[in-house]
DNA sequence: TAGATTGTTAATCGATTAACAATC
DNA sequence: TAGATTGTTAATCGATTAACAATC
């Protein structure tokens, strides 16, 4: 297996939803074109990107539905249960601490983080509500790989910093704010607002 | 102006973002240089991007912190108020309902919509959740032009359906699953499952 | 065999970076 | 004038699409 594009890893995901539903639609083989149709791209880069994992589809047949979830899910590391960490229990935490398609896919919120005295103690999603302090320990013990920024922008960059420094891997922010991460610390950013900005552009251009 | 290419679209929230943060410490001129810290673009890219706007920097100087903000609101089409409908009134909707980050955007949430009879008339951020077959008027009455889906996957599509049919412009998704709209209907899709899919890979391959 | 569909190569397209002349 | 910084062009890089030979 060579180096896997971002832009193809990207995908993956979405070939995994769209095998599952092939898989519960009774779909034993499955085509690229069929499952282009279902995951969003087209059935040439459909082609490319299993091609680029390593290919196990046939001639003339297509791809064996079943075997070829295992083998995507194993490429994205999903055999293995993640433990994730979330920082910020507003409105945002508490809708991240108990959502179901996060552990459908092997995700596990072990802790969640908070820096108001009040919500510290609260119990939310089962998990009782520990102060940022307790980051580093709480990361420690857990075996916690990822951490997720659900807090406003302003504590954003130093909450970061501690996840970092507690030795997590990856993160994914909702903080709107540009964030600083070292070389080998993986950063994902989603921002709702910026979203929304987007498509006011074009909602300018269709009014225009 | 030309045609702006997408990916610079989608980077000039972030520029509007580090722009106020300049304005507020500050800085009536900035460099592309000081732009691109704050922004995490390069400042080649930033100076590529302004220049697509149309560009209003002094050679030698830099950019006029103020007017440029202005300049890339208007681009964005800021400057009007945006109505917005969530369907979806679970976790997810109410943290987007209440969400202050919009109001400082110009968004204003003006319809919340859930399938729930057991939710539908409970207040949300002081909105009143209305039942799913008032979309369509709640769009007209409301002048909404951006939908966002916060339901779970199953209902997503139909759901969308019933956001195009009543007329926005703009659909913003964050449920689990591929949407189809049509051509002139703008899509953004926000995954988090599959944001934290994209982390494990990486994840896997540093523990490797 | 004939039809279908993959895997891969070549062509195209778009985005980013590098470099530097223009100019404040 | 000298130093700084933009705006723009050319070079590079990466991603997507088109096309088709391989082959089931």
């Amino acid at each position: 297996m060579r180096d896997i594009p971002p832009a193809t890893v990207a995908r993956l995901p979405a070939y995994v939803r769209a095998l599952e539903g092939l898989l519960a639609d009774g779909c034993v083989t499955t085509s690229s074109e069929g499952l282009a149709a279902r995951s969003g791209a087209s059935p040439a880069l459909v082609r490319k990107d299993l091609s680029s994992l390593g290919s196990w589809g046939t001639r003339g047949v297509g791809y064996d539905t079943a075997h070829l979830r295992d083998q995507v899910v194993a490429v994205l590391g999903l055999t293995t249960q993640r433990r994730v960490v979330v920082v910020g229990a507003g409105h945002l935490g508490h809708a991240l601490a108990r959502y179901p398609v996060f552990a459908d896919r092997g995700f596990a919120v072990v802790g969640l983080v908070d820096a108001d005295p009040a919500v510290v103690g609260t119990t939310v999603g089962g998990l009782v509500v520990r102060p940022v302090d307790a980051l580093a320990e709480l990361v420690a013990s857990t075996g916690a790989t990822i951490g997720i920024i659900a807090t406003p922008a302003g504590p954003a960059q130093e909450v970061c910093d501690a996840l970092v420094a507690a030795g997590v891997g990856g993160i994914l922010t909702f903080a709107p704010r540009t964030l600083h991460v070292p070389d080998d610390v993986d950063l994902r950013a989603v921002d709702v607002a910026s979203e929304l900005a987007i498509l006011a552009f074009h909602d300018r251009r269709r009014r225009a």
